[in-house]
Order: C-alpha cells, then sequence, then structure tokens
DNA sequence: CACAAGTGGGTAAGCGCTTTCTACTCGGGG
DNA sequence: CCCCGAGTAGAAAGCGCTTACCCACTTGTG
C-alpha cells in the first residue's frame, strides 16, 4: 500500500504512468516537493538550497534552483512560519488610517518594519475597545512576532484590565509589544509628554497676553485629552489666570467633533480671546466653523492644536500647535517592540512636545 | 533531547496527580493538545468544539470551552491556514501611507476587510517598482487570498511584464488579484476616468476664460500623469486653445515636486493664467510655492488639482480639483478581489472623475 | 427484534515546510 | 590498510492544527 508520503508531488504514482514532465498539473501553489522531483533530489536538499540554512554540493543546489525558477516555485511562509516556530509578521493597531495622526505614525512604523525585511498586519479599530481587543487575539493568533498598539488609551478600568490581561497572555507566549501613548498595560511604551507640552503651550499664550481660554476638549474618558487639558490648566495657573472661568467643552476626539465645539462656543456668547484645540484635527474643524461663521482667525480668536501633524503645513493662517516627532515615534516603538531581548524588562521612552507658535495665536495689544 | 515534545501537555501523560506547582511549563503559546488534555478529551474533539466544525455533545463541550478559557489558549492561525490550505489574510500593496491619496483608498479597504472579519498585509513601495515586485511575491509567499494593488502605473514595460508573471503566478495559484489605476494586468481592475476627467476640468477652465495654461506633470513614465496630460490637452484643443504653447513641466508625483515646479515656473517668467497641477498633492506644493513667492492665487494666477483629498477641505483659497471617491475605489477594488469567484473572468469597473470649480480658479474679466 | 440510519468520540493521516538523525563517500594520518 | 573525521545526501520526525475514517453506541422503523 503506497502511502502519499512515497509520492512527493502529491499526484497519484499509479495514474501517473509518465511522471515526466507531462504530469498533470495540480491546481493551486507548486511544492517544494515538486521542486525537489523536479531536480531529482530530496525534499530536504531542496529545501536547504532554497532556504540556505545548509551548503549543499554543487551538482545538486543548480538543479535545484533552476527548477524553483522554471516551476515559480513560492515558499508557503505560513508553513514555513509552523516548521520554523517563528513568524515573521509584525502587528500595527491604530484607530484609523485616514486621521493623519496615526498615518504618520504608521509609516514611521512601517520604515522601520521594511528595514527588517518584516510584513505588517494592519487594522483599525475606529476607536473601539471591542474591536481593539479583539484584534489584539486576532494578532496573538497570528503569532506576530511584535505587536504595536497606538491610540489614545482611556481610562475605562474594565477594558484596560482585559487588554492588559491579553497582552501579558501574548508577553507569556513570547511576544514583544510596544504601545504609543501610555505605559501603564506592562509593554514597551513611547509616551509623549503631553502634560508638560500643554504646559509649555499654555505659557507661551499667556505671555503673548491671553487670559480669557476656551478649550475644546475630546471625550471624558480619554487619557490623551485629560493629561493635556491637566497640563493646560497647570499652565494656567502658573502664570495666575484663574482657572475657574476656563471654559472646556467635550466632544468627538475628530475633525467633525471640534467643528461642533466651536460652533458652540460661538453660539454661547462672547468668544474668549484664546482657543485650544486639544488636537489638530479637532483644530481644523474649529478653524473651519470659525471660518464660516465670519470668526477671523486670530484677529477675532487665537487658535492652538497640539500634535502638530502634517496637513498642518498647507493652513492658513499657519496653526499654532505642539510639535509631536509621530513618524519617529512610531519608529521608535516598532524598534523597542523589534529589538528588545524577549525577557527584558519593559522600557517607556519619553517623547519631548515642542511648543511651536505660528499665525494662528496673535500677540494682545 | 527534550522529552516535552512527546508529551504536549507537559505533565504525565497519566493522571495529573503529578501535576499542580512541578508541572514543567513550556514556554511559549498554549497549545491545542494541552487544552484537550486538560479538558480530558481527545485532540479532535477539542479542535472541533474550538472551531465549530461538527457538534459534540455536552458534557465534553464545556469542558474544553472552559479550558480553553482557563488557560487562555489562542489557536495558531498559521498552523489552522496550513492546515485548512486557505489563508484569511489580504494584501494591500500602496506607495505610501502618508500620502492622503493612498491613505484613503486603504481606508477604504480596511473598511471591507473588517467586514469579512479578515487581516490586511500592508506593504509600501516607495514608488519603488522592484520592491512592488518583491511585495507580490511576498504576499504570494503568504498566501493572501486577496491582493490588492493601487499606486500609479508606470509606462516601463520590462517591469509591467515581471509584474503581470508575478500576478499570473499568484492566479494560477488561485489567489484573487484587484489593481487600482490600470487593466492591463490581467486582474480585476478599478479606473478612474483620469483622461475624461481631466478633459472635463480643462472644458471648465476655458470658460471661466482662461486661455494661457501650464501643467505641473508627474514623472514621464507615469501612466496617470500621462493620461491626466493627455485628457487635459484634448479638452484645450476641443475649446479652441493651441496646444502648441501649453507649458508643460514634469517633477516628482509629491508636494516637493510640485512646490519645486511651481517655482521653477515663477522663476521663467510671466505666468500664465491657470497652473493645473496633475494631482493634489502636487497642487499643494504649487501653492505654498506660489504663497512664499508672494504670488495670490486666485487673484494672480489660478490653480487646479485633480483627485480632491481629503485635507483639501482646510486649504485657503478652496482647491478646484476633480473629485474621485476615493475611499469607495478601495472598497470596490476589495470587493472585487475577494466577492469574484476564482474562474471568472476579471472585471474593470470605470470610475467617474467630476470636476469641482471652487476658490482658486477665478473667471477671467 | 433484527437492521438501517444517525450521533459523537477517538485514531491517525494529512497540510507544506524545517531540521535532526542516520548513512554514505572521501581523503588522509597512524 | 584501516580508522577517523569532514562533508553532504536522504529518510523521517517533527511544527500545530484539521478532518477523513472508523467504530461504538443510540434511535427509529418495518
Amino acid at each position: 500500500m503506497t502511502t502519499a508520503r512515497e509520492d512527493p508531488t502529491g499526484r497519484g504514482a499509479e495514474q501517473d504512468r509518465a511522471a515526466g514532465p507531462t504530469a498533470v498539473r495540480r491546481s493551486g501553489p507548486v511544492l517544494l516537493a515538486e521542486v525537489a522531483a523536479h531536480a531529482g533530489v530530496s525534499l530536504a536538499t531542496a529545501s536547504r538550497v532554497l532556504s540556505g540554512s545548509r551548503s549543499v554540493g554543487e551538482p545538486h543546489r543548480g538543479r535545484v534552483l533552476a527548477a524553483a525558477q522554471e516551476l515559480r516555485y513560492t515558499p508557503n511562509a505560513q508553513a514555513q512560519a509552523v516548521a520554523r516556530g517563528a513568524s515573521n509578521v509584525v502587528g500595527l493597531i491604530i484607530h484609523d488610517v485616514l486621521d493623519p495622526y496615526f498615518s504618520s505614525i504608521a509609516g514611521g512604523v512601517m520604515r522601520q518594519v521594511e528595514e527588517r525585511e518584516l510584513v505588517v498586519f494592519l487594522a483599525s479599530t475606529h476607536s473601539d475597545v471591542d474591536r481593539e481587543l479583539e484584534f489584539v487575539q486576532t494578532m496573538r493568533s497570528h503569532r506576530v512576532r511584535a505587536l504595536i498598539i497606538c491610540g489614545s488609551r482611556t481610562t475605562d478600568r474594565v477594558h484596560n484590565e482585559r487588554l492588559a490581561h491579553e497582552l501579558e497572555g501574548y508577553a507569556a507566549a513570547g511576544g514583544q509589544a510596544a504601545v504609543i501613548s501610555q505605559d501603564r498595560l506592562g509593554t514597551h511604551a513611547v509616551v509623549p509628554q503631553n502634560r508638560s507640552g500643554a504646559r509649555a503651550l499654555a505659557r507661551e499664550l499667556c505671555r503673548l497676553g491671553h487670559r480669557r481660554f476656551a478649550v475644546l476638549a475630546g471625550p471624558r474618558g480619554l487619557l490623551t485629552s485629560r493629561d493635556r487639558l491637566m497640563g493646560f490648566r497647570e499652565g494656567l495657573t502658573a502664570e495666575g489666570v484663574d482657572v475657574a472661568d476656563l471654559q472646556v467643552l467635550h466632544g468627538e476626539f475628530t475633525r467633525e467633533g471640534g467643528e461642533s465645539l466651536a460652533a458652540e462656543l460661538i453660539a454661547a456668547g462672547p468668544l474668549p480671546t484664546c482657543v485650544f484645540a486639544i488636537n489638530d484635527v479637532m483644530a481644523l474643524g474649529a478653524l473651519a466653523a470659525f471660518r464660516s461663521a465670519g470668526v477671523r482667525v486670530p484677529e477675532d480668536v487665537s487658535l492652538a492644536g497640539f500634535d502638530d501633524i502634517a496637513p498642518l503645513r498647507d493652513v492658513v493662517p499657519s496653526l499654532t500647535s505642539v510639535h509631536l516627532p509621530l513618524e519617529e515615534m512610531g519608529a521608535r516603538a516598532a524598534q523597542l517592540a523589534l529589538d528588545t531581548e524577549p525577557q527584558t524588562t519593559s522600557q517607556a521612552v519619553k517623547v519631548h512636545a515642542e511648543v511651536v507658535l505660528r499665525d494662528s495665536t496673535r500677540r494682545l495689544a
């Protein structure tokens, strides 16, 4: 009784009387076994030639290479991963590719990944915590060798615990993870200095003569938003501004969020002299709202954002913001996850946030 | 020699009496075999419960689920793919995540992919044809069930043939591919009507009274650029404008490209009344160049772009462009690649390009 | 009450690779 | 002349999982 093992090509040994080149083509990808058969060597030898794991003598080596070429053989990466017990894929979880904040970070990650000849699994959560969790699972399932999660963390305790639990499982299985924005998940972390950046921004704005501020903040539970707001308050206090009458409006962390909050602000009555949108995307929305309401920036109101995203370059008036090296942050996170030895304790890299004053914030007379 | 291999649970094969604290934990992920052992059932049963491939009776079913939960089992997706002979990953090849044109398309693709509970491999070529080829190989290697390639195709014959060859191999192995921008690769295609869009744009601009134009075009070999230029020329001719003195400058297909071409244009002497940048990213660069040279848009020169990318919303003056439903194009490509039966002949979907006149192009007196 | 059809469990044969182990051929030193 | 590596090929045992196949056991039916 012939077992399939003895017929490496996967074709029937019996039916295939003329086992030569005219053999019936199986459908689907070409197998290593077919290459080996074509070259007249064993499976092991073919494997060794193609993956270069051991030297193979010249008569054989050339034949295998030729056969692979001729048959257009492409190794099955999944099978290789299973056999080797190690994959060469990296997971990247972001909120949304369409948001410049995330695409910049993704760009930085991609560069690092490409340098190492790995591939990346991209998943976007659209700010849904359940999807986030689900994706971490998926990534674990695919045994990604490194996992990078970026996107503002929340104060949602239940979710954070679940996530930490999941990441622990991932780490236990030998995976490396890096989170951008928060370092309380037991993984490596790249942490932008949101609080001190916002503090510095408040100081600069006060020095321009502003005293009456409004903040367009993100959802209450968002850490990034909370930290920046906190820093901003501290900065104001330090400059002697009474924080009691600081207007704080909470809304979505998006362009639309910024737009509608600004509209609210306009409708609410006398504008403050300066508005701080907690991130640039919201600032752009606010700018649009101001423009369509006939409120001039910076003549009627000054406007500042945070992140210094790329599209800011083309906006008039140029927007004051707090610069974060987004691509570099992505790259850094990738490095942490990729270049650290598995058993090392997790590292946290702080990223400086630098105030950049531009035309959207004017000096008060 | 490790005996642990022969006993997947890492515990005694018989009763679990010796288990407990002394159990030797293997490192790495939890295996299905461990779950099965923990639940006291066979590997097959555990597999059936977890993947739901066959009904399993209640005493066992519950035990397996509990064991999986307790041990935090996560199936090895790679091994599943190998065993099942089918993967659930989709490949997406773009030029650059940082370019809004591509990130929009990617957004559309992602949505479709997520709806189907698949994952995506993202690769960016940075406009390097060799990398493109390489990535197609990689994707083949990973046996992605669908592959979406987007990014302007070139006239480079050698490369196109290699690519077509590679894609043929991919298709032969049962893969589905869709290309955005060109339909000559034997795959499904989503083809924006670049030529007719540019033609319509030319007509509208002429109707605004413009006669003297300059085109900031991309690299000569780029099909997208070539088609748009051709359409623009046709449109001008149709409106009775002599194409002979149309200024055409070739440069990079990027913001910097647009910026330096515009600078060249300014330096070269008297400006035409209207400049057509072959895509929006270049238009934004041109706008910046004009601004810093003190050339007012649209007072001194009108400016139009193509694609209608998202960041255009925040630019002043609002930019005239030719709208392409980018996200939808990505979604459409994903659908073609994912919902078509393998043996069907490849389809080409044409995408209408709609002129949108805005403030950057003025009517001449 | 024998018999076909239907359930649900285990055994083991795969999936397409890698890698260990074994076997064999050579060239030299004792 | 034999024995000992060195070097290289092949057989086969994995990798972690799915599933065909088999069998013991219900049920329902004539």
